[in-house]
DNA sequence: CATTAAGCGAGACGGTACGTCCTGTCTTAAC
DNA sequence: GTTAAGACAGGACGTACCGTCTCGCTTAATG
């Protein structure tokens, strides 16, 4: 999807793996242990050992990097966790919702992921295109689960037929979300456990 | 609140309310032109006709500066619109927040509002000292209108006794925001009075 | 002397008397502690306890502060020494002026006045103003006094007549100087022994 | 003799050479404008249209771009002028120093050389370093010809044998770069033909 | 099977901004 | 009216990174 810049689009098939991988772990390392304004392209550089102009040949931005890195570092997660990125259907909408944001809990404070998510969020709020990549690339995949949850749930007759569930969801991942990027309140099982019951209790017909 | 800290603070009597008033409208004004990550501490001084030294001396950061900038922007625009800024009480809780969602919503996309405010916003996100303060000095006050309706709608009946106001509000303001910040969605009207409607049905009393 | 500039000239006679002394000491001691390019007016200030203002009022410069400061040091010394500072007429010229030069050879080797001589000395290179102040100051005097025990040799028949004093003088003074300043050679009692012996058997009559 | 700092020390061979030559230039222009004290590292940068982490790279200080450039400038001039910077030998010396002195003085008035020679020369005052690289680097080849020319004249039989060349150079140079430094007196060719006739008096047997 | 062209590590380069220090002017309150 | 104190506009310091560039080197793939 490289667009026609003026310099020759370089060749993917010649790229050094090894060259990307040290610096997908010296991006996150350094952001994790520095801060995300305090990791510098010439600081990821030196640490995965490689030239400045390696970087730039394959990425635009320090933003750039992390947002692949941390892209890479959630597949690998996924591949490792196998069965836990999708939302059981139990029958229990309460229930399955519950154990989901619970899981969630648990990686929003997970320090390996806390570092780098809340820098690319933060990336994203101001600078539109990665704002968007971070949506649709890490983000999305997770929504559509809830979608589907929910679908479901009206199928089963207990969530009313009229509800929107693109706009149902909002109700259990935003206060979360909010909560975790603005400091606007503690984050707690109790606290998702509470949100549910709340937005249920308006979801499910009288 | 001055921490000790190695300098010997200086004399807040005779600081210069005109250098004060030019920092804040260039680093407004920066912010809005070429947004916040090039809005420089020497772009600001030069545009403000100041010397570097006294943004540093009143000031620790560029977030600092702007943090305050915005603060005293919208306490002007506070003073301006006079009664705008509470949530009135007509006995119909739904009439009231919605149009209180709707002015936030045109305030969201008011150009003069959002580049700073994103940029705080980011800022918080990834320094924490920064997203308490944005929290407690920007956000804490129209919070707290949101607890004191609900609780009158409570009295009134509108609304279950056994919810808790301060976190039933984010069902108004979370998915909002999370919209506005990350990109998950388009913000309208329409929206929000949906909003409304989907957590009321949740919060009233059946 | 002040020269009539746009400001109205300070009144002198209520000028403080303490506040110049702590200024000349504040000054001497910073040159010799951290050297006259590190010696600021601020630190002098500070240092002696004094406002900035109180040095601009009085003084143009770092340097006039430290020229006045080192001609006052140079006045105490004097009186202090008592006859020291005049060459003595023994009738013999070359022993006369042996004693001066090796008593000129302990002053500039003496760290008190090493360091603010050597700055002045430095500056006055560089600025004619200061190096022409310097030079009719302190230097002048000195050279005088040379002149005198010149002709007073030329009278004795020690020295042939048609000998401008002028001239010959910089035979003893100049080589030594320049050793000092430009770190050309060595400095000794046997040097400057050796630069009379030279110099007179051509100053002499044969 | 590269020290060990702690730096990892620059590659000399990737030196840019135009940068170089621009930046000499440029120092030796400044200087010349206005002044060794408003000749700044930024300023020869920007008039050099080179980054100034260029010339800290290769530099320590504002005196040793100015002692380079001055040097090559030296270098340059000695090539371009060929046979002027020995001192001739006719037979007679007090003719062929005389000479040289001349060349001296027109040496010391050339603009071209006066700002920049008189930098370096306060500079070395001030500054043991610079002193002694000034003194090892440009004046000792041009007292070694005079130490030359001077134990030819020893064999010629016209300056005693007990006579140092080493010091009985001083007194041709020291008193023409006393006057010269310190404004102690005016610099002519009759100044210096009266020096040697002066000096050269006591130095020849009788 | 050499040739050649790309990616690579390294790092010098022209720049911009940083945060600190100092300049010389100005203002305030104390004496 | 001088003084101590210190805020101010301005500007240079020396450092850290930016993004570009050039250098040899390794490493495929091709002629």
């Amino acid at each position: 999807m490289v667009t026609q810049s003026g310099k020759p689009a370089p060749d993917t098939t010649r790229r050094s793996e090894r060259s990307r991988r040290a610096i997908y772990d010296a991006a996150l390392a350094l952001v994790a242990e520095v801060g995300y304004p305090r990791t510098t392209i010439e600081g990821i550089a030196a640490r995965a050992g490689v030239g400045k102009q390696t970087i730039y040949r394959w990425w635009g931005s320090k933003a750039d990097v992390l947002l692949e890195a941390f892209l890479d570092l959630s597949h690998q997660a996924s591949r490792e966790a196998g069965e836990d990125f999708v939302i059981p259907d139990t029958g229990d909408l309460a229930t399955d919702i519950k154990a989901v944001l619970r899981a969630t809990v648990d990686q929003l404070t997970d320090p390996r992921f806390e570092a780098p998510s809340r820098a690319l969020a933060a990336e994203g709020v101001v600078n539109e295109e990665v704002g968007r990549r971070f949506m649709t690339q890490l983000m999305e995949p997770s929504l559509q689960l809830y979608v589907d949850r929910l679908r479901a749930a009206q199928r089963a007759g207990q969530v009313r037929p009229e509800i929107d569930p693109r706009i149902a969801l909002e109700f259990f991942i935003s206060p979360l979300a909010q909560r975790w990027l603005q400091y606007t309140g503690p984050i707690s099982y109790e606290y998702t456990d509470t949100l549910v019951d709340y937005a249920l209790y308006g979801l499910a017909p009288r």
